[in-house]
DNA sequence: CTGTTAGCGCATTCAG
DNA sequence: CTGAATGCGCTAACAG
């Protein structure tokens, strides 16, 4: 309320200079009876250092900069759950700033981010253009890139390519060689061209009879589900959509037409997000850690802002969540068994 | 890279004062010629200007914070895209600090955002106590809650009552009667109790022969997944689910148990929730408009900061979703019509 | 319309 | 260990 107190202020009541309190705020090198009077003066006039001003001293703002496509997004909010684990215990604090999925404001928030001092910026891109190479170099700060890739950027991204080829590896190992992959455009080099590749090949590895057909679909429930009955006019084995909400819109499909899944086809997903796992038959997955690729970005951050080099590009562990929505062909059918709910 | 330039340097290369660079920044009054040779002279240095010492200048930070509780919420997607879509053609940049769910670092992070100067902070919060009500007069800034009501603090939410009234009278005007409401703790005072005083004055208005069993349940899948059981055990016409998460563990334990809904039990929930559309049966609920939400709260923030006084608490339409999942009991049962994903 | 003069609040030399 | 002095880069009166 009222009068913004300053360090003046504190100086002058607890009977000390400026520089006394400013030096008790920072390291130290204060008698242990003026410390006391300091505390005191600090907690009666509630001071709070302004920001700005020291900021405009120190060069150095202990924020991080986040640039996040969007927010309505699990996988983003599983990232920025990574980031803060490491930031915080660093004493770092966190600036997000949302794109809406537009790029040109990514580059934007990108500028934005630098021109208010950010410490270093983290970017969980959409696609990375040969602007954001360009515009990077310039910044003089930390920028690390996630989800994405780009040669001579630093890109901390999840394996696209090896969740891929476990999935192929898994389906063709249960018998599986008629695959349609509903994936997206391969202007999206990580699920578009890397996912897609590592499941050819895991799903192709020596079984010369394996086929895949690629049909091409957007990121939503809808185009996935507009899409489905031309997956299904090949009649696969098995359906691999390219992200889960892929397969949520393909399962819906599959449902209206009473198609059984996985007695008639089988259906997976990347992802694996638990709103795969309370839909019947629950979404067997490829679960990416998010949040421990966000703590691999930030502690690339940190890194950078000590002056060690990172590696330019990075990984992040995949793992396969069994659920009910594939059916071993090497075996007679029979009805999963359902017990709960399988996060 | 290199030197950061500022506005001296500039105000030399065009061979001006640093008062004209200033002013050609700022509101204007520059000649034609000058305000030319200024612009240049930022073209080729590159010059940005320095937040902090702005900042520290005029006190205005053109900052507005946000607290939210997670990211991994669609619901709080829609409502920072409200935010900012009335934020950012007013000149406001937005500034999101994550609580990760944490009382305690809500509270640190509303300080938090006072201390780096913003204007107004907007706090989406899970529970507003005595300490939030002590904390906000002292700030001294327009500080916003949406999603909770206090006394005294100023709370732009969704008409939790209403939205629970709307779907009491839906289910009634059908020929429901016997009503599971499974819902959450009274200590969340929007869900927990507005939420379902609404429903039950709704279902049971002018319908003597009406009747609501409450069973509790927590806010995800698997405990309402666990508690089903119990819900089913009364043999209810309909279960509510407090949220669409809750009704989604509900579908699933009702699948299993091969209970079949519309037919046998109509269930319904709350939120409106793309993913109750690929669920089968799609989900009917009741859906709100956060990003209409977040638009409001941003223009209060906005109001306030003009000086103008704003409404303490203001609500926000809701709209009923019917899907698949709710029997008309006045009619013979039909199975419902499925032609597409209902969104 | 423009340059000169003062600080914003703080961290930091530099002498004590 | 401490206080006085000096800007950080910018904006805002103030006289031209």
């Amino acid at each position: 309320m009222e009068h913004k107190v300053t360090i003046t202020e504190v100086a002058e009541l607890a009977g000390v200079s400026k520089s006394t309190v400013s030096r008790y705020l920072n390291q130290g090198y204060v008698s242990e009876e003026k410390r006391e009077r300091v505390r005191a003066a600090i907690a009666q006039t509630g001071f709070r250092s302004n920001f700005f001003a020291k900021r405009l001293k120190t060069r150095e703002s202990k924020l991080i900069g986040i640039v996040i496509p969007r927010m309505d997004s699990v996988t983003v909010g599983r990232l920025l759950s990574g980031i803060d684990r490491i930031l915080a215990p660093a004493g770092y604090q966190v600036l997000v700033l949302v794109s809406q999925l537009d790029q040109e404001k990514e580059l934007e928030n990108i500028r934005s981010l630098q021109q208010q001092g950010v410490d270093g910026i983290i970017v969980d891109s959409v696609g990375i253009t040969a602007e954001h190479a360009q515009l990077v170099p310039q910044l003089s700060l930390p920028v690390i890139f996630t989800g994405q890739q780009y040669p001579g950027l630093i890109c901390i991204k999840v394996n696209d390519y090896q969740a891929g080829h476990l999935m192929g590896t898994y389906l063709r190992e249960l018998g599986h060689t008629q695959a349609v992959f509903a994936g997206v455009s391969e202007s999206d080099r990580a699920v578009g061209q890397e996912r897609k590749q590592g499941f050819v090949e895991g799903f192709c590895a020596g079984s010369p009879e394996a086929r895949v057909t690629f049909v091409q679909t957007g990121f939503d429930f809808l185009s996935a589900y507009d899409a489905a009955s031309s997956m299904w006019s090949y009649h696969p084995s098995v359906i691999v959509g390219a992200t889960d909400n892929i397969s949520l819109g393909i399962l819906r499909y599959l449902h209206e037409r009473g198609i059984r899944v996985p007695e008639q086809v089988s259906v997976t997903g990347f992802g694996g997000y638990d709103v795969g796992a309370v839909v019947y038959p629950a979404l067997t997955s490829v679960a990416f850690d998010f949040e421990l690729l966000g703590g691999r970005a930030a502690q690339a951050v940190l890194d950078r802002l000590r002056g060690e080099k990172v590696d330019l590009t990075g990984v992040s562990p995949v793992s396969l969540i069994q659920r009910e929505s594939v059916r071993d062909l090497r075996q007679p059918f029979t009805s999963p068994v359902v017990n709960g709910i399988m996060l």
